[in-house]
DNA sequence: CATTAGCACTCGGATTGAGTGAGTGCTAAT
DNA sequence: ATTAGCACTCACTCAATCCGAGTGCTAATG
């Protein structure tokens, strides 16, 4: 056992032992294992391979006289290797489907997704919001607030609006703001919102001398406008109650903890990140993730796509002993269909 | 002790234990109130007055030989007859003051005074979206998406902007929806949203043959675009994680069924709303709140105003055991600030 | 007559100790 | 290589016990 490859009876009762455990919740021990039908083996030889499962950080006790627990590694080692994977109950499948399909606006296609993907695991489902890499700009328009306050509406993309206040050195009519909005737009419509503003920026620097104030104060304005405030890295979390149920969840302290990370977003956000760029269904198992706040628990992700290219990442999050051969192939189809109905939307 | 008045000693007495279960949340006993300096009694008679302040169900015994615990009865007349308010400290106020008042938009501004009531306290601080009685239409824009489907803005109030896509019988051009904007606007322009929802549908019954096609879509899409969504019905919440710190919250099953409840937005709505009619600070001590979640939680709530009108609510959400001297105040202050700081901006 | 001292009593919580059972590692036999 | 056997460990449960805080009642007291 020399440390690279198991041979095939370990890996069974490695098997054995994660699947077990992940249904009971209890460390297994060698007498359970060895009465499985499977495993022909007298308790004493299992417990000879428990023993060398363990010095290789595969699995762990607790203590000295209770059964074994799978650690992070035996884990990985069974999610990547020994995992049979369910296939998807047809329900399922046409229960998201239906969910998912009867949204209307891409907002509330991604509310009922991550809705669904904490319905159906019974733990909290996120959906990264998508990234809109070109945002194009189709509209600007302006509306004199009181004073000197002025609102701003971005269309963006063919879909998506954003509202912003600025505020001006001076009163404008609305005269003058219509004038200045249509400007903006013709000046910067099909555009990304960075470059026009970076754009923007330059030609005053240039051009200041001969442009005339309306139109220097257009610019102005719209370098205001369209600091990109980003409203693209956030996601939505639903069924986060569900965690409170799962006695593995550990203390009061530590699922509180995990609340906050919810909230703060930052910590999260960044490991969802590191699914854009993954082909499929990703795991990070408890300490794996990097995030002490998600020490005993596993998320499941995968990135969702429209037109091929990936744009967001969704998944569910839930305490590491969670039934992964049901969970991946959800949070898969979940991916899938929600890009197909972005698709459809736009 | 005929039960509708309590003399001084039995006042006093009731008002020591309150505040002392308060502080140390330990069940009280006849003892360590009576070496209270202004207690000058005997543990002995203390007990008497103890039996009948029990007898009148204002306090309680969680069992035979523990200390004496107060009832919501208890709270109530502690609250309502012997608290003594905490003049609010200066700092509080200079803090309150300086985080609303950086805010800029006034949805910025109902998310920090949430924040900071619940900063403060330590507790869930909630805060109710403002009632716009008077939802004029400023303007309406339309904007063409992919095939029928168009997206509508709305200005309302000078302030608040709402989108909406709506589906549409066949594809206009973007010439045409100008023009059914503009006929819109001009029509609606300063009118209640809901009102001028039914104005239209009552033209449009009369004076069906007579209009053009043109107008007749325009009025179409106006019943879809004006359909009241109830955005108003609704609330921000801030801290939630800071309850699952207090011991007194009971099992998590309880703390979990009170996360959904605030989830669900709706119990906590209507016991909001009742606050909606007060005249400053109210209470709701545990099951007095009539919602079975907020078993062993109180609600502190004040409603906020502008222009001297009642337009939300906000408050905090803490264990029955909170210092009610501190919070009534803050929530007080809070309420004041916030209707300031929303008077300002309008 | 209100107050208090004294006393027997109650009951929850912490501590202890024995018993149980699931599990282990090691060794010797197969 | 596998297995049976054995001594050992250790968490968990349960009952017994003790302790202390608190109570209600009664009789004495100013």
């Amino acid at each position: 056992m020399s440390g690279t490859e198991l041979n095939d009876r370990a890996q069974l009762l490695l098997k054995n032992l994660v699947e077990r455990y992940i249904r009971d919740g209890q460390p297994v021990g060698s007498r359970t294992l060895s009465r499985d039908e499977q495993v022909a083996l007298s308790p004493a030889t299992v417990r000879n391979v428990m023993a060398d499962l363990e010095d290789l950080g595969l699995i762990h006790a607790p203590h000295t006289s209770a059964g074994r627990v799978p650690t992070s590694k035996g884990y990985r080692l069974f999610i990547d290797n020994l995992l049979t994977i369910k296939p998807l109950n047809r329900g399922t499948v046409s229960t998201i489907e239906k969910q998912i399909g009867s949204s209307v606006d891409s907002n509330q296609l991604l509310v009922s997704a991550s809705r669904q993907l904490s319905d159906i695991t019974s733990m909290a489902g996120v959906v990264m919001l998508p990234k809109h890499e070109v945002a194009a700009l189709r509209q600007v328009e302006f509306l004199p607030l009181s004073s000197r306050r002025v609102l701003v509406i971005l269309v963006i993309n063919e879909r998506e609006v954003q509202n912003r206040i600025i505020h001006t050195s001076r009163d404008y009519s609305p005269a003058e703001l219509q004038q200045i909005a249509n400007y903006l737009t013709q000046l910067c419509a099909g555009q990304d919102l960075r470059q026009a503003r970076e754009r923007l920026l330059r030609e005053m620097d240039e051009a200041r001398a001969t442009m005339n104030q309306l139109m220097a104060d257009a610019i102005e304005m719209a370098a205001q406008a369209f600091a990109t405030e980003s409203s693209e890295n956030d996601y939505l979390i639903e069924g986060q109650t569900n965690l409170m149920s799962y006695a593995d969840m550990g203390d009061m302290e530590r699922l509180r903890k995990l609340f906050e990370a919810f909230n703060q977003k930052r910590d999260i956000l960044h490991l969802l990140d590191q699914s854009l760029h993954s082909n499929g269904v990703q795991i990070f198992i408890g300490e794996e993730s990097g995030y002490e706040v998600l020490g005993d628990c596993s998320v499941v992700s995968a990135p969702y796509k429209v037109d091929d290219k990936v744009i967001g990442v969704l998944g569910v999050i839930g305490p590491t002993r969670m039934a992964y051969e049901k969970v991946i192939p959800i949070v898969d189809m979940t991916a899938r269909l929600l890009g197909n109905s972005l698709n459809q939307l736009k």
